[in-house]
DNA sequence: GACCTACGGATTTTT
DNA sequence: TCCGTAGGTC
C-alpha cells in the first residue's frame, strides 16, 4: 500500500503487522497515532471488515480524529463502521444492549463522580457514621479502587488485607458503606464510571455466550495509551482477545501518569508474559521537539528505575536552551508568563494558539488568568468546571435522566424541588427513608398511589403534580427526538422561565448556557447514529454520550487562544511554546507523592510528559512565595529543576520581574497585596445600617469590579475584556444589575468595597466593587 | 419552608 | 481565601 511509504522503518513494520499480538513502545512525539491509523487502514485495505475492528482510545476526541484520518485513506463510508472510542463509552454501549442479563434497565443512568459522592454522603449519614472520620472523598476513592481491581462489596468485606487496612485507618465500616452503595445504585438503575468496566467484566465472566459473541465480533483489537489501563480494563481486553490474539497495544511506559486511578504500569511491562509471541516495535525517533527539549527530557526520565529501555532521539534542529525563571510570588509568576508570551509572540510571529501554560493542579490557574486578562491575551481554560458540570446544565440533565430512567434517585433528589415547588428537605428525607424501608426506588414509591403516613397531605399533592409531569415526559421518550423532548422539558419544568426572570449577570449566563445545551441537543438530533442511521435519536441516546464527555472532547475549531490546563489534560497534545509553572517542592512534585518511590517516579513521568509537549521552546518557572488558603507560604524550587542536565538549561541572572516595569504592563502599583478586607468596618456606610439594600436601584454606571462577573463561577472559557478601565484594574460592568440581590455585609470603605450579596437563586456571592454608590432601600 | 448566619474544611491529577 | 452547609430564626 503506497500510503505506508509516509512512514519510517519501524513505523512501517508496525503498521504492516497483520496477525498475532504486538506491542508498540512509542516515545513521546514519535508518531504513534500515525502508526495506529495506518495500521487500521492497512488492515481494511487487506479486506478485513471494519465491523470486526475495535480501537480503544483515551479520549473521545482522539477516537474521532483517528476515524477521520482513516477515512481519508480508505474512505469515510468504510471508516464509519469502525468501533472506536474510550473504554467507558464503548462498554457503556455494550452494557446498554446487554443490560437485562444483569437486571439493569436499558436506559440505565451513568452516575458521575458528583452523583456517587452525593449518594455516598447520604449513606454515611444514614449509617450514623461520623463524616469527619468517613470523609466522602476518601471513601469514594476506596470504593473506586476496589472496583477497578474487580472487588465488589461482598469480596471487600471478606478481603483480609483490605479489612486490615481499613481498621488501621480507623474506618472499619467502609465495607458497609460499599454494600449500601451497591444496593442503592442497583435500585436506582445506575452505574458509576467504575461500574462500566466492572459490569463489563461481569458480563464476560458470567455469560459464555456473550464472551463468545464479542470475541467473535472484535477480531482485531487495538489499544492506545496502554500504559494508563487499570486492572479492570486490562482484563476486558485480555478476555476479548483470548480467542484470536490479534491484539495491538501502543504506549509509552515513560508517560504513565494515571496510577492514582488504578492504572498499572505493569500492564505494559508484563505484556510479553501474557503473549509470549509478541512482536515488539520501538518508535524512538521524535518528530515533535528540538534536540534541546528531547535531550533535557531524556536526562530527567533516566533517573526513574522502573522502565523499558529506549533511546529517544530527533533529527530536528538544535533549538534553544530551556529557560528557568524565578519569581518572588505567585502573582509575579503569572505576570512573567503573560509577558513572556506577549514578547515571544511578537518576536517569533506565532499565534496565541501556539502557547500553553501547564500546571500541576487546577487551582493554580488563577494568577495566570488575571495576568493574561490584564494585557489582553485571549485564553482558554481546559478542565476545572466544565460546561456539563455547571449547576444549571446538571439540573436540566437531571430532568432528562429522570425522564429516561425514573429510578434514578440522584436525579430526583436534585430536581424534585427545583424550580421550587414546595417539596422541602423534610419531605424528601421522609420519602427516601420510606422508600428505603420498602426496598424500592423513591419514584416507584411516589407513583404507587399510596400516601405514606409520614408525608403531609399538602406535600403529597405537590408530589403527585410532579410525578404527573414526569410521566408526561417519559411517555414521549421513544417517539420524540432528543431536541423536541428536551425543549419541552426545559419549558414545562419551569427551568427556562426561572432563569429568564433572573436578570442578574449570573442568571443571564445560566440562561445562555441552557440555550447552548438545547442547541447541542438539536445538533445531536439531526446527526444520524452511525450504527443505526434510520432510528430517531432520543434523549436517552443523548444521555449516554453526555455522561462520558469531557472537556478535551469539546470542539474548539477556530479559537486562537493560549491554552491553560493541567499536565494530565495536556497528554497527547503539543504546542510550539510551553510554560511549565509552579515548579516547587510540595506542589510539583506534589506533597502527597513524596512518601513512596513509585509515586515520586510517577510525578517525574508527569514532568517528562510536560516537557515533551513542547516543539520549539520550553520555559519553566517557580515562585518563592505563594498564597495558599489566604496565607502566604514559602516554597523551595522543585527537585525536578536540578534533575535536568545543566547543559540544556539557562538560569538567567536577572531575578524576578526583570525588564518588566519598563513597559508598565501588569504592574501591581497601588493594589493592596492581600485583598480589601484590611480596612474592614462595620456594615454601615454614612452611619446607616446597610444590611438590606436593593442594588437594582443603585446607580451602577460607575461601578467597577476587580473581577469580571461570572469569573467567580468558574466559567470554562473566559473572554478577554473588550475594555479596561484607565487604572487597568477591573472591568467596567455598567450593564450589571443586581436584581433581587440583597446585601448581607459591606466591608472596606469607598471606593474599595467588598459586598457580600445574597442572590435568591444562586446563594451567597462576594463581589469587590470600586466606586460603589450604594443607596438605602 | 424560606431565609440567613457563622463556621470549618479545602488542593492532586480524570473517565 | 473561598465555598458549602448545618443549624438557627422567622
Amino acid at each position: 500500500m503506497e500510503f505506508l511509504n509516509d512512514l519510517n522503518t519501524p513505523q512501517k513494520a508496525a503498521a504492516e503487522h497483520l496477525r498475532g499480538p504486538m506491542m508498540v513502545i512509542a516515545g513521546a512525539g514519535s508518531g504513534k497515532t500515525r502508526v495506529l491509523t495506518y495500521r487500521i487502514a492497512n488492515l481494511m485495505s487487506k479486506g478485513i471488515d471494519p465491523f470486526s475492528i475495535l480501537a480503544l482510545t483515551f479520549t473521545n476526541k482522539a477516537a474521532k480524529e483517528m476515524k477521520q484520518r482513516i477515512g481519508k485513506v480508505v474512505g469515510d463510508n468504510e471508516a464509519r463502521h469502525l468501533m472506536m472510542g474510550t473504554f467507558h463509552s464503548i462498554f457503556a454501549r455494550i452494557l446498554r444492549i446487554e443490560s437485562d442479563r444483569i437486571n439493569y434497565p436499558h436506559n440505565f443512568t451513568i452516575y458521575d463522580s458528583q452523583d456517587s459522592r452525593a449518594l455516598i454522603k447520604d449513606i454515611i449519614k444514614g449509617l450514623g457514621l461520623d463524616d469527619k472520620v468517613y470523609k466522602v472523598a476518601a471513601v469514594a476513592n476506596r470504593i473506586s479502587g476496589a472496583k477497578n481491581n474487580l472487588i465488589n462489596a461482598a469480596h471487600y468485606v471478606n478481603h483480609v488485607d483490605i479489612q486490615a487496612e481499613d481498621k488501621q485507618a480507623g474506618k472499619p465500616r467502609i465495607a458497609d458503606v460499599f454494600k449500601a452503595y451497591e444496593i442503592r445504585c442497583f435500585r436506582a438503575g445506575a452505574m458509576d464510571f467504575d461500574d462500566l468496566l466492572y459490569k463489563m467484566n461481569v458480563l464476560l465472566r458470567d455469560f459464555p455466550d456473550l464472551l463468545h459473541k464479542y470475541q467473535h465480533r472484535f477480531q482485531y483489537i487495538l489499544v492506545d495509551e496502554y500504559q494508563d489501563t487499570n486492572y479492570a480494563q486490562y482484563l476486558i481486553i485480555k478476555q476479548l482477545a483470548a480467542a484470536h490474539e490479534n491484539i495491538c497495544v501502543v504506549g509509552d511506559d515513560a508517560q504513565s501518569i494515571y496510577g492514582f486511578r488504578g492504572a498499572s504500569i505493569q500492564n505494559i511491562l508484563n505484556f510479553k508474559k501474557d503473549y509470549p509471541d509478541t512482536a515488539t516495535y520501538k518508535l524512538e525517533q521524535n518528530y515533535r521537539s528540538t534536540k534541546m527539549i528531547v535531550n533535557a527530557a531524556n536526562s530527567v526520565i533516566a533517573i526513574n528505575k522502573n522502565q523499558i529501555k529506549k533511546e529517544v532521539w530527533t533529527a530536528n534542529s538544535e533549538g534553544e536552551k530551556i529557560k528557568i525563571h524565578k519569581a518572588n510570588s505567585d502573582n509575579n509568576e503569572g505576570r512573567f508568563v503573560a509577558d513572556h508570551i506577549f514578547e515571544t509572540r511578537g518576536i517569533s510571529q506565532c499565534e496565541y494558539r501556539d502557547f500553553a501554560i501547564l500546571y500541576r493542579t487546577n487551582a493554580q490557574s488563577r494568577s495566570f488568568e488575571e495576568s493574561l486578562r490584564k494585557i489582553n491575551i485571549p485564553y482558554r481554560i481546559y478542565g476545572g468546571q466544565s460546561f456539563y458540570q455547571r449547576k444549571e446544565i446538571k439540573d436540566l440533565i437531571a430532568y432528562f435522566r429522570l425522564t429516561a430512567n425514573p429510578r434514578d434517585d440522584e436525579a430526583l433528589r436534585r430536581i424534585i424541588n427545583y424550580p421550587a415547588r414546595g417539596i422541602g428537605n423534610t419531605t424528601l428525607d421522609r420519602l427516601f427513608s420510606s422508600a428505603g424501608e420498602r426496598d424500592m426506588g423513591v419514584y416507584d414509591l411516589m407513583t404507587l398511589g399510596e400516601q405514606p403516613d409520614t408525608i403531609k397531605k399538602a406535600a403529597w399533592s405537590k408530589i403527585v403534580d410532579f410525578t404527573e409531569m414526569m410521566k408526561g415526559f417519559s411517555a414521549d421518550l421513544e417517539n420524540q427526538t432528543a431536541h423536541a423532548l428536551g425543549l419541552q422539558i426545559a419549558k414545562r419544568s419551569g427551568i427556562v422561565h426561572q432563569l429568564y426572570t433572573d436578570k442578574t449577570p449570573e442568571g443571564v449566563a445560566r440562561y445562555d448556557n441552557i440555550q447552548e445545551l438545547l442547541n447541542g441537543l438539536q445538533a445531536f438530533s439531526e446527526q444520524p447514529d452511525p450504527e443505526n442511521p434510520d432510528a430517531i435519536r432520543t434523549l436517552s441516546d443523548f444521555l449516554l454520550d453526555v455522561a462520558l464527555l469531557t472537556d478535551a472532547d469539546k470542539d474548539d475549531d477556530d479559537t486562537n487562544k493560549v491554552s491553560l490546563m493541567t499536565i494530565h489534560a495536556a497528554k497527547g497534545l503539543e504546542f510550539k511554546h510551553v510554560n511549565i509553572v509552579g515548579l516547587e517542592e510540595n506542589l510539583f512534585p506534589s506533597q502527597r507523592s513524596m512518601d513512596s518511590r513509585e509515586e515520586l517516579e510517577e510525578e517525574r513521568r508527569l514532568f517528562y510528559v510536560a516537557l515533551t509537549r513542547a516543539c520549539e521552546s520550553c520555559t519553566l518557572s517557580y515562585a518563592t512565595t505563594r498564597f495558599k488558603w489566604g496565607q502566604l507560604h514559602q516554597g523551595d524550587p522543585s527537585r525536578f529543576l536540578d534533575e535536568i542536565d545543566e547543559q540544556y538549561i539557562i538560569q538567567p541572572a536577572g531575578i524576578t520581574r526583570s525588564g518588566y516595569t519598563s513597559r508598565n504592563i501588569g504592574t501591581d502599583e497601588g493594589r493592596p497585596t492581600s485583598g480589601w478586607s484590611k480596612k474592614a468596618v462595620k456594615p454601615s456606610i454614612g452611619g446607616r445600617n446597610l444590611t438590606k439594600i436593593d442594588l437594582s436601584q443603585t446607580p451602577t454606571s460607575k461601578e467597577k469590579m476587580t473581577k469580571p462577573l461570572g469569573a467567580t463561577h468558574g466559567a470554562t472559557e473566559r473572554q478577554t475584556p473588550s475594555s479596561t478601565s484607565p487604572l487597568s484594574e477591573g472591568i467596567n460592568v455598567k450593564h450589571a444589575k443586581f436584581g433581587k440581590g440583597k446585601v448581607l455585609k459591606i466591608e472596606g470603605e469607598e471606593p474599595n468595597v467588598k459586598a457580600t450579596i445574597f442572590f435568591p437563586s444562586a446563594g451567597q456571592k462576594q463581589l469587590l466593587l470600586k466606586f460603589a454608590k450604594l443607596e438605602i432601600l
